[in-house]
DNA sequence: CTACCGATTGACT
DNA sequence: GTCAATCGGTAGA
């Protein structure tokens, strides 16, 4: 079956991340991200990512400097850096470039496996309200900040894998500004799947 | 210690 | 489209 496939793949490598972060979030698109619980395994297709950088980047929690929330993201790449907003989790995986702490914004996951599970999390039905939204992805997947710092490349607990059927040159991927932010409004680090009906956002940064 | 606020979400007009 | 709930992080008295 699909998911023991999936699970056998290897996980994505620490020289994936150790790049910049905006390359590793296009990259990051049509990855499968993998979580594993007592309750089994869960996960999906990524659809939509936000790179954070450091210099120039005020929208960034790196850019006043280390503190004891954000030290995930100045420790090694492929680690998680997974914080509380609002009440909620979300979800990052942490890129190096040039020595610079970064990291990805998982915004975004078309559910694939697992699916009963995160219905009973999300306490919704719909595949649509599951994993569409950074935090909604935390909750479906069970992630909280006992996974911070967490190890993203030994496949265990959290990871990522390459999919079965990479994209192709049909799949068109949307540049545009991140949801949310407060500063920074002008960079254009928000990635995501054209048309996807599992990415958040306005209509017009969705197609 | 208090006060403010956010990389959000869900309910509602 | 608008808006308030929610709570940990951070800055400042």
């Amino acid at each position: 079956m699909f998911v023991f496939d999936l699970a056998d793949a290897p996980p994505l490598t620490q020289a994936f991340y150790q790049r910049d972060p905006a390359r590793v979030a296009q990259e990051l698109l049509g990855k499968i991200l993998l979580r594993k619980t007592r309750a089994g395994f869960a996960g999906g297709r990524i659809v939509e990512t936000e790179a954070y950088r450091a210099e120039g980047d005020s929208a960034s929690h790196a850019f006043r400097g280390p503190s004891r929330r954000n030290r995930a993201m100045f420790g090694p790449p492929g680690r998680a850096y997974v914080y509380a907003i609002h009440a909620k989790y979300c979800f990052n995986a942490v890129t190096e470039y040039r020595g610079q702490a970064s990291a990805v914004l998982i915004r975004s996951m078309e559910p694939l496996v697992g699916l009963t599970q995160m219905q009973t999390r999300r306490k919704r039905e719909r595949l649509l309200d599951l994993a569409r939204g950074p935090a909604r992805i935390c909750q479906a997947l069970e992630i909280d900040r006992r996974l911070d710092s967490w190890n993203l490349t030994r496949g265990k607990r959290l990871w990522i894998v390459n999919p079965h059927a990479p994209l192709t040159t049909s799949d068109r991927i949307l540049q545009t500004p991140r949801i949310g932010v407060t500063s920074a409004k002008e960079l254009l680090l928000r990635f995501c799947l054209a048309d996807c009906p599992f990415v958040s956002g306005p209509r017009k940064w969705r197609t």
